[in-house]
DNA sequence: CGGATTGTTCATTTTAGATTGAACAGTTTT
DNA sequence: AAAACTGTTCAATCTAAAATGAACAATCCG
């Protein structure tokens, strides 16, 4: 049981304990706010905001009950949340002496999470992007000629398009450095 | 009435007239979903990616009315997100001698779109989130420094990032080029 | 003016996808 | 081996956002 529900109209706050609402709790709801707002304009699910936010907010690493229960969320929610932050390499697993759980703490290098979202959200468009591509070469490219100059046009735009953002990729990378 | 209604499971093809189902017809539905996967991919609705699809692959500029009957979607959705191109600088409005209402071509210059996109999608959240940094920083500079300097130094690390991510957008858009 | 044409708006409905929670499997402890 | 602890999975539910369509301007044409 969470130490207290969210309420729904204030829907990103955190639970917080019944008393000394001092300003480390409004430190740490404040970046989970802001992870919050990041993670949707990604297209990333709100939770995964909220909880990458918390653990970034947190000096020592969390484990999976802390995450449900100082964010009011569920079991399922906090695990699969969790699965996806790991797997885009945006928190590392450490073990804490004495606790038994996995413990998490946040991915800080910017580089690090561009190359984890990166891979993980747009790599696989941009590759099944280029099998339509080349479907579409073909389609434009070949039969009665149905397709007049300025569609064949059009299409090879495309794929300038897609070579500019390929190429783009590891040069934002480098971009987003260190 | 849409010449054809749409199916449930294979909503991304387009409504067909009845007979004569050749390649251009396959090369317009080919455009238009690839369109739509675009669109989701950077968190647009579904019938944005539709619109702009159809209007690419169409050597004529297009009016509501086509749109809306071609796509088989309704009028509200067509007029909406023909709003949104236009506000994004997707597509531009042409008269067409001879018929009344605004008929559209497409933008197809890389760098308009990303710019349109940015402007429009990107921009209003960093605004945003630099007020919440500067809120931020005076929450952790501040009070009887309960923030330990792990904390001071993540949210320092915040505005780094923040400052890449700005300094970034200029660069990608000139990337992007012509 | 009165009827057609064109486009917008917005209250309702629908749908996609996020969240829940209970069942389950794997470990560790006793 | 049983009980406790830890984490995953997935069918069912819930919700935020998109699509609908009818009501409504606004403009045009006779």
């Amino acid at each position: 049981m969470p130490l207290a529900s969210v309420s729904n109209d204030e829907s990103t706050k955190i639970a917080e304990s019944d008393e000394d609402s001092n300003s480390l709790d409004e430190l740490e709801s404040e970046l989970i706010e802001l992870f919050t707002r990041m993670a949707q304009l990604v297209g990333l699910p709100k939770s995964i905001g909220q909880i990458y936010g918390l653990i970034y907010a947190s000096p020592e690493p969390l484990n999976l009950d802390e995450v449900m229960s100082r964010l009011g969320i569920s079991k399922g929610s906090a695990s699969q949340g969790l699965k996806f932050l790991r797997s885009a390499n945006a928190v590392r697993t450490v073990s804490v002496p004495g606790r038994r759980s996995d413990h998490y703490e946040p991915e800080t290098s910017l580089r690090s999470l561009a190359t984890g979202f990166l891979k993980e959200q747009i790599e696989p468009h941009l590759d099944h992007g280029l099998e339509r591509l080349s479907r579409l070469r073909e389609l434009a490219a070949d039969p009665e000629l149905q397709a007049d100059d300025l569609l064949q046009e059009r299409i090879q735009r495309l794929e300038k398009w897609h070579n500019r953002a390929s190429s783009m990729m590891p040069w934002v990378l480098r971009f987003l450095g260190r």
